[in-house]
DNA sequence: TTGCAAATCCAAAACGTTTTAGATAGACTG
DNA sequence: CAGTCTATCTAAAACGTTTTGGATTTGCAA
């Protein structure tokens, strides 16, 4: 069994009281108590229960990690396990601890998300991969747990989130291909329940208004995010416009998939068909030919969520809404 | 602040002995009290408290995953995000929750690993992504906390491990490959530091004594595990051996590298060049051309590592060493 | 010496559960 | 009717911390 608080406070023949405080930095401790009530510890390698202790002073130091992805489709994790990292890597800063809460849980023990968040004493949430249409949506906005949403401009009395600049982005987008002299551009959506994706579209739409091309929807396809969508959505689009000279896929491995099937179609990238993506994965840059996209700093949006809903937490932060800035990157597609 | 046993005890009228037990589904309570108390608990929406819980019960059904992977290089998580996926699930299924110990936690709190694991009082823990010269490794093998490994064979009194059978999944691929006629087959392993590289070179060796070609170290180069390192092993390789009919790369990513940069010298695979991956990531479904390579059942093996671990926490079940089977996945480029 | 402030220390309560060991009441046995 | 058994309930202890409110000691001025 491990050593408590009293074993300690045994050996070093003080009380517990004394122990507590001398090993929590008060003042009200002596120096020569305080060291060797320190030392003593040590010794017997006197590890204070985080349970114990957060059943005290009511709060776990845990947030909980929502993660609808994480179940279906697994697409998503091109994207996420970045966020995950910086977000992580913020919380452990923070002296905050990280547990998964993906969808199958709550649904395998028959309670709502936010039960099983009561239930562990959660002090708040942070929910990536949701969509539009999920169940939970509600529950995070109506729940008086401090919570974060990713790539969903979810606000209210304790719900903030963080994103990027979705509309912006793709007006990056439209503005360098038309500097290109690019007339004709396709668009190669995710599917409608993600919320970046409608602004995607919006940006697109914006930018073409902007840089006098009319705006046509048949040159819009919408897809999953998944290579092979994005392979289908460009095979769509060819047939309907064999004269598009640029496509602009609304994430990395789609424009990936797109220019897979341009290869097999000895369509070459970028002379015949300019090729623009988004998010900035790994594989963007390894690509053949290199990838032109829009960055997203995914491990800097992990960053900002958990500062968030580490503010809101222990500061009683108002939540807010985070826009980050979208980054062109300039490769070979285009 | 949240309803507690009490509430729910001064609402039916009973002792909260009484509602712990009717909750619980204990014999000694009349059948009309625990509908009541049922009734009244779900009335006032009572959750309760799992840390309380642990407390006096002493375990917090919680299991660490421990993955060092996800500070450093991240090439990991083509192979690790399904891992996890399959180990959450079936962690869910069993009652146990994941929380991440990723290293940077412990570096920044000062603390080793296993004292992490002590404060959170953690039942068991999950390791993954570690390498041979990790120093962490010690402390897993050490501790008396019920641990599994992914990916390294560590066999001790609480600790085991789950991995699939690299030897035999590299025989599997040089049978095939000589089986189609090559007689030169080269090797770009991953980073010595793992594991999985010894067994998959030692299966390699292994497979070409079998199909009586001999050993060539010189046909064997070692990089890390990402595109870059595949293609620069290719290269390498190709200097030396310009007659070489077919190269197998100890991961997918790599083999991609190696496709990639094969098409950049406008070698043709599988009629110039026949490639071999290893692990089966979604990707290489759908690289162009699609790329014959190893499957290894990733969700199983996290599947199997939960399980392994629960039965070590509750049923003091003795570790052991679990080889998944690997299989000869014939696609493309072969 | 007395009084008082400051510096140290500590007993006990509290956090929200589970579990132990009995208590109470009713039913049955003889 | 006494005794025993069973069914149902409960008071209190325990888990390992933090915190509150005070107790004790020390040092120093009056």
């Amino acid at each position: 069994m491990p050593v408590t608080i009293r074993d300690v406070a045994k050996a070093a023949g003080v009380s517990i009281t004394t122990v507590s405080r001398a090993l929590n930095g008060y003042s009200d401790v002596g120096e020569k108590t305080r060291r060797k009530v320190t030392r003593i510890a040590e010794e017997l390698n006197y590890r204070p229960s985080a349970v114990a202790r957060s059943l005290v002073m009511n709060q776990t130091r845990t947030v909980g990690l929502l993660v609808s992805e994480l179940t279906k489709e697994r697409a998503g994790h091109y994207f996420m396990f970045q966020v995950l990292y910086g977000m992580h890597d913020r919380l452990a800063e923070l002296g905050y601890d990280l547990i998964l809460v993906s969808t199958t849980t709550a649904r395998q023990r028959l309670v709502s998300y936010l039960d099983f968040c009561m239930e562990r004493r959660l002090d708040g949430v942070i929910v990536m991969g949701i969509r539009l249409d999920d169940p939970y949506i509600q529950e995070v906005v109506d729940s008086p747990l401090p919570s974060v949403v990713i790539d969903l401009p979810l606000l209210s009395d304790h719900c903030g989130y963080v994103m990027t600049d979705n509309v912006h982005g793709a007006k990056l987008v439209i503005r360098h291909l038309a500097g290109r002299g690019h007339r004709k551009i396709g668009f190669v959506n995710g599917h409608s329940q993600a919320a970046v994706s409608r602004d995607r579209k919006r940006g697109y739409e914006e930018g073409l208004l902007q840089a006098g091309l009319g705006y046509d929807d048949t040159q819009v396809h919408e897809a999953d995010f998944t290579l092979q969508g994005g392979a289908d959505g460009l095979k769509h689009l060819l047939q309907c416009h064999p004269d598009m000279t640029a496509v602009f896929f609304a994430s990395d491995l789609m424009a990936i998939g797109g220019l897979q099937y341009a290869r097999e179609l000895g369509i070459r990238s970028p002379e015949e068909l300019a090729i623009v993506g988004y998010d900035d994965i790994e594989l963007a840059e390894f690509s053949t030919p290199r990838l032109t996209t829009i960055r997203q700093k995914r491990s800097e949006m992990g960053m900002r969520a958990a500062e968030m809903v580490v503010a809101m937490m222990k500061d009683h932060a108002t939540p807010q809404g985070v826009l980050l800035a979208p980054e062109l990157v300039v490769r070979d597609t285009t």
